[in-house]
DNA sequence: GCGCGGTCACGACG
DNA sequence: CCGTCGTGACCGCG
């Protein structure tokens, strides 16, 4: 935790109402009720959410009050939580496994996965990450697992329940494979030497699977708020939104619903994507003009002819939703300002259809459009985006700007220092050095000799030494994204020939996000990204001074409260960061615990970079790695932070700080070393560091 | 070395 | 079971 001002340690009544904190997110308080489950059949494979990490905390640039989503009627939809469980409006097919749609599978009978059942009492620690544990090293090559010739066999761990109506936690955990399965095929296809059939799309790919399998939520097409998916979400591709119910069609931009069951054959639309190509602009980001659907007749046979859009599908759904005052669903599709190739969709909330009319498009034929307000009082979303383009423009714009550039360049884009909640207008001084200082010499790993990769090594490429060391898998995809945490990531280093736009090197070329360190209400100073992340993407390492076990027992003995020590040697909560397995034939490559060649203790107190200023959570949104390549004949472990999921701009950044053992140095100091944690997570430990 | 338009192949749902 | 909906990766161009 950043600490500068020391405010992490706040005194127990410090103001700080944690049961509100609480009470943001509308978890289990307003979940159905089911009738209690004999002890469930257990899931194949681990636990699916027994340490996986939580949602992201939303974040509310602009001080409003964040109960939005549990506001009564934006959440019309949701059932008391005494109320019965409706019978589901459409029975849907078997799925192609038996059991997969047993009666309800969680553990305690409410349906949902409890992150309190099989978490806390089977609550896994892993080992300190040192040296000790040598597992046989998981490779992907094809024979394992599950499989049966000829195909997979996968149970979905998901009960029918949990298929029909989502949470937070069941939308991470879709999410989550969805992304991780993506990664891998990516990879795995990447792999290979042969161009032909190569599957070019991964999303589709990895999106049929999750869909068919069932690892996926909110099947129940519903008006309105869909659980477990909160303002401001964002998305990479559409078959995410297909997954967590967001958004049902996997190409078209309107989603629509037709008869609800009262003899109403009248469709209402439930969802739109504004893919941002057309001119849907508007002034205000609470406004949007959406055209509708149709009219390009595209038939394979003859070239685009043009014909006027007609009032049905898409856009008699919408024109009933005029009439009925329904709230719609707006998805922005947005440019992504890192590599403006790709299409970032953010969930903005409820609008309704508040006008409509017919244009002459530029064929001169008729296309319908639609006038849509945002539903006042929600979490600015979209409007974040528009913010940050301003401030990208120029800092003027930036309300509470302290600082353009902490890193006085050091960083290749700057990282501004923003304090928007009081007047504490610098930071306790400290050296900006974007790596790991050495001050005395550690006993290191032996020198290891780089690969012979004359440009840029090629993954595939079976005589590449680094891709060897990493298991054979080349560990990033082609836009650097991490596909899967290693026990040691090892990345190309300076004795390598390859050059330095080599794909191997993601971690050690420096900050490209464009960061921000903020003042918290709480907690200190805290960082966050005006760009959005997306999962497995590099984001900064944990630079500083490099002490050794006896230096840190003498900081402590000596009554120094460091709060800038990174330790690999405190005990880490493990999680759990890829696909079930089974869902496809390779098994995912995941790490078991890592294993790092020596205890590194990491102290950014003098010196350091962003990193310092990464706040804990026991939910985080970030997870560190351990990083390897040589430097002055010497391997030398970095320590790099990657997304877990998706993170939207603005939200703060947190990894798990771990705990140190009682037993280790400092212990004399009694458990007041420990922190009392604020993050306010439902996964809460009380306390960390 | 980038932005742009064209091309290609694909999934969910009605 | 076929039609409706664009998308996302890639490639060649200027």
């Amino acid at each position: 935790m950043e600490g500068g001002s020391s405010q992490n340690f706040v005194p127990p009544s410090a103001g700080f109402d944690k049961s509100r904190v609480l009470d943001v997110r509308p978890l289990r308080s307003l979940m159905p009720v089911f009738p209690a489950a004999s002890q469930a059949p257990s899931f194949p494979g681990m636990p699916p959410f027994g340490n996986t990490p939580n949602g992201f905390p939303p974040f509310y640039p602009f001080g409003l009050p964040s109960s939005y989503q549990a506001s009564p009627d934006l959440n019309s939809e949701m059932r008391t939580p005494t109320g019965p469980m409706p019978a589901p409006i459409r029975s849907y097919r078997a799925p192609t496994s038996s059991g997969a749609d047993d009666f309800p599978e969680d553990s305690n009978g409410d349906g949902y996965f409890d992150p309190h059942v099989g978490s806390s009492s089977s609550r896994k620690k892993t080992t300190k990450a040192s040296s000790s544990r040598k597992k046989t090293k998981k490779n992907g090559d094809g024979d394992s697992l599950t499989n049966n010739g000829s195909g997979v066999t996968f149970v979905s761990v998901m009960s029918s329940f949990q298929i029909e109506d989502g949470n937070r936690e069941l939308v991470n955990y879709v999410l989550m494979n969805f992304d991780a399965l993506r990664r891998r095929i990516c990879q795995i296809e990447d792999n290979k030497e042969s161009k032909t059939g190569v599957i070019k799309r991964a999303d589709l790919k990895a999106g049929g699977i999750v869909m068919s399998k069932k690892v996926r939520t909110n099947m129940r097409r519903r008006v309105g708020v869909i659980p477990g998916v909160e303002i401001g979400d964002i998305f990479f591709f559409r078959m995410e939104m297909c997954a967590v119910g967001l958004h049902a069609p996997s190409m078209a931009g309107i989603d629509y619903m037709t008869g609800n069951g009262d003899g109403d054959k009248d469709p209402v639309a439930l969802s739109i994507v504004s893919s941002g190509g057309y001119d849907d602009e508007a002034e205000a980001s609470d406004v949007l003009i959406y055209s509708g659907q149709g009219g390009n007749s595209n038939s394979k046979d003859k070239d685009r002819e043009v014909a006027d859009q007609k009032l049905e599908r898409g856009n008699l759904a919408l024109q009933r939703s005029l009439h009925h005052g329904n709230e719609v669903r707006v998805i922005r599709g947005v440019k992504d300002d890192v590599s403006s190739t790709i299409k970032i969709y953010v969930y903005d909330g409820l609008y309704k259809v508040h006008e409509s009319w017919t244009e002459r498009g530029k064929a001169g034929c008729n296309i319908f459009k639609y006038k849509l307000l945002r539903v006042p009082g929600q979490p600015p979303a979209f409007a974040v985006w528009q913010a940050i383009r301003k401030w990208k423009d120029g800092f003027s714009s930036r309300a509470g700007l302290v600082l353009q550039d902490l890193t006085s360049g050091t960083e290749p884009v700057p990282v501004s220092l923003v304090n928007e909640v009081d007047n504490e207008k610098a930071l306790v001084s400290f050296t900006y050095f974007p790596t790991l200082k050495y001050t005395k010499s550690f006993s290191l790993m032996p020198p290891s000799f780089g690969c012979n990769c004359r440009s840029a090594c090629q993954p595939g490429d079976t005589n590449c030494s680094c891709i060897q060391k990493n298991g054979g898998d080349f560990p990033y995809t082609s836009n650097g994204i991490l596909v899967s945490r290693k026990q040691l990531l090892h990345e190309c280093g300076p004795t390598c020939p390859c050059t330095p736009n080599c794909k191997n090197r993601v971690s050690q070329t420096g900050v490209k996000l464009r960061l921000e360190v903020f003042k918290t209400k709480d907690r200190g100073w805290g960082l966050r990204s005006w760009d959005s992340i997306r999962a497995g993407a590099f984001i900064c390492e944990y630079a500083g001074e490099v002490i050794d076990e006896a230096k840190l027992k003498q900081k402590d003995d000596g009554g120094e409260n460091d709060e800038y020590i990174f330790d690999t040697g405190r005990d880490y909560e493990s999680f759990k960061w890829s696909y079930e397995p089974g869902l496809i034939e390779e098994s995912p490559n995941d790490v078991g615990d890592y294993n790092i060649p020596y205890r590194l203790i990491i102290s950014a107190k003098n010196v350091g970079n962003v990193g310092r200023f990464i706040n804990h959570s026991c939910s985080p949104n970030v997870f560190w790695q351990p990083v390897v390549y040589e430097h002055n004949n010497q391997s030398f472990v970095h320590i790099a932070f990657y997304a877990i999921g998706h993170i939207p701009p603005m939200t703060e950044l947190t990894y798990d700080y771990g705990s140190s053992s009682s037993n280790e140095a400092g212990s004399n100091s009694g458990p007041n070393r420990k922190n009392k944690c604020l993050c306010g997570s439902s996964k809460c430990r009380g306390y960390f560091g």
